[in-house]
DNA sequence: ATATATTATCGTAATATTGCAATGAATAAA
DNA sequence: TTTATTCATTGCAATATTACGATAATATAT
């Protein structure tokens, strides 16, 4: 049905689903690196960064930032995109507190 | 399209992206959790655990092993399944190069 | 007011994902 | 050999995602 049944679900691994779902397209992760990279806030240049076209970048902007990740403030007649480090921070605890288990012992079977 | 333009990307992109997009379900994640909690391998509980029908935990198991994030062992007519841990290790060091970033200067924009 | 620049939204086509019933393959038990 | 058990695979329907052209919305500049 192309429909994840959440609700059988804690919200913990939801909410892992949910922020690692954003990082599964290869231009999220470009936008976000971008946006770290230049440590200051950005505005336009990552359709000429990335090299989609201009609507596929508003679109996965439009994710991160309602996933909580990025900020943008409009500025005159472009917008100002930066990293939401508050929440930033937050996502990265609960991805690392999943990625970073007690490893078993090897070979188990 | 549906297609994720990857030849735009750097490869490093492309594999955190694939990661990611493995844990963007939360069955998956919940199958990863439960072979870390009983730490020696398990084979077809998961669909007792879980309660998704055996074709779609079959299915997310081949997604998994196809990333090798875990192992599959037959033994008599079920078949044991464990974190694949020298892979995981690797997966993790990519995955927290990507989260663990130097944090930009707060209200950037 | 008009023109320009920048970003968001809409609509649509192509493809991917999710979930499961039905079925198949393999092994163990009777 | 027959039967039961377990898991994989196939096929399909429903939904989601990706990408972009066209267009709307907003603000600035002239």
């Amino acid at each position: 049905m192309g429909l994840a049944k959440t609700e059988m679900f804690t919200d913990e691994q939801n909410e892992i689903s949910l922020f690692a779902k954003v990082f599964g397209h290869p231009a999220r992760v470009a936008i976000l690196e971008h946006l770290f990279k230049i440590d200051r806030c950005v505005c336009g240049d990552l359709v000429n960064e990335i090299g989609l076209a201009q609507p596929t970048i508003s679109q996965h902007l439009k994710e991160l930032k309602h996933l909580g990740l990025i900020k943008g403030n409009v500025v005159g007649t472009s917008v100002c995109y930066c990293i939401n480090t508050e929440n930033w921070v937050k996502m990265k605890e609960v991805m690392i507190r999943f990625l970073d288990k007690d490893i078993p012992k090897p070979d188990c079977c």
